[in-house]
DNA sequence: GATGTAGACAAGTATAATACAAGTGCGTGA
DNA sequence: TCACGCACTTGTATTATACTTGTCTACATC
């Protein structure tokens, strides 16, 4: 039986990257072309094998790197999984669904502590597959300027024009609702990640409130305790109080 | 495999800002570039890659320093559910419903590096209601001495007579499988939040894995992101009364 | 047509070396 | 005491080199 060299290749690194961590990078395609004593382009099939396989991904100029999984989130930055996918070379696209001043629901009203709110409502994409719905509500003063077509091509934390300090998140997890499902191109009831974020400026006023709704296949969080207290437990977690007010 | 010399010295100097206390100032970057021996610019990339993950900050004119009210703060000191529990006098419950030592899956294997594992599964209760399905695998030489009754008595971290370092954790969203949902009480298919997590020893070696399955409509997480203002939800203890209704 | 080799070029990244602007801390000298 | 200068710091350029992936062409082999 003829062996095909490429994908003889392929399940060789297959088992290195099995071994390996996340995010370990791969030697060069010229390294591995002199290693294995086969053609850059062979190499290059292999690699691209991987890739589609999911368990290898590059940057041009940058190299070959073990995939992390799903689309993971990491806790520990006000950056946003937006400014991760950009790192990783995926374009996420925003589309706006909804973009009105209106009245605060009384959960929003409370947090943001103002009546008068903007509220955004967007899909996120990256690379054409949906994979957040969010709303975001800030306090109208603040959002007055805005318009449809800033929201779609930023972040919403560049626009305002304000220092932002910090941020408290919720993650839990829910079952798909009949819209957000349509959206997200899931079934309805299939498991989603809902986060809620709070985020304040430098004197500790809440600006932003955003609901992020995730599909469960497509994204995890992922937090890094380095020196965490010695537990197998996951740290952070609650147990949900009743009598918090339901849906934003 | 191949490194990057700023990810090299970022991870370094991400362990001597874990031994440092807070606002202790960094040596200068020109420092830092004789004794790393690279230039300016490498010391930058790697300072910049620890100041986007919320570790450092620095002023011009002033110096580089480790981060305020950081972010590891909030997330090792966070209380682990059953700490919560017997906070509140509620004393947890441990039912013990697998004991065995077993080969690893490949998951498992990979993950911890050993073939022969002991894999407990245990189901948690609080005032008899369950709350978790927690799976446990360890490396078989760690795990011999342990007895049934061990596991079931105190938490596995206090049992394996090693120094435990950090961990990585990682959350998603999942439907509920028939297993977990018998035990859990809930429907087949109901959202599970599920959790991984990788604790390591002082050497950096994975030396337990552990699966955590918990209903959604009873448990969410709460992070704290760098700099947060102490904000409307307290990281801190946050029970359940008896009916819970989903949150968010 | 699938597979492989060899090579060339564009575009992006990593790193070094250097220069200069701007902010901070501190001592000196009037 | 206070203003000034000096040494040192970070912030931000520019230039240059080596290396990496992305893409293409031309050609050989089975």
């Amino acid at each position: 039986m003829r062996t095909i060299r490429y994908q003889q290749i392929a399940s060789e690194l297959r088992e290195r990257i099995r071994l390996a961590g996340r995010n370990v990078l791969l030697p060069s395609e010229s390294d591995l072309s002199s290693e294995f004593d086969v053609s850059r382009v062979t190499i290059r099939r292999a690699l691209e094998t991987l890739r589609h396989e999911g368990l290898v991904e590059s940057r041009q100029g940058f190299g070959w790197y073990v995939a992390g999984g799903p689309l993971q989130q990491h806790l520990g930055g006000l950056a946003t999984i937006e400014d991760q996918l950009e790192q990783r070379g995926i374009k996420p696209e925003r589309r706006v669904l909804e973009f009105a001043f209106q009245n605060a629901p009384p959960r929003v009203a409370a947090v943001l502590g103002t009546e008068q709110v903007l509220r955004v409502k967007r899909l996120n994409l990256a690379d054409g597959d949906p994979f957040a719905v969010v709303t975001v509500w800030c306090p109208a003063e603040l959002g007055h300027r805005l318009s449809r077509r800033d929201v779609e091509q930023q972040p919403f934390y560049t626009l305002l024009g304000i220092e932002l300090r910090g941020a408290t998140q919720t993650i839990g997890a829910d079952a798909a609702s009949a819209d957000d499902a349509a959206l997200l191109q899931v079934s309805v009831a299939s498991p989603v990640l809902r986060c809620e974020r709070v985020t304040t400026d430098t004197t500790g006023r809440a600006v932003l409130l955003s609901e992020h709704v995730f599909p469960a296949h497509r994204t995890e969080f992922i937090v890094e305790l380095p020196n965490a207290a010695p537990s197998t437990t996951p740290s952070g977690l609650r147990l949900v109080d009743e009598r918090v007010t339901p849906a934003i």
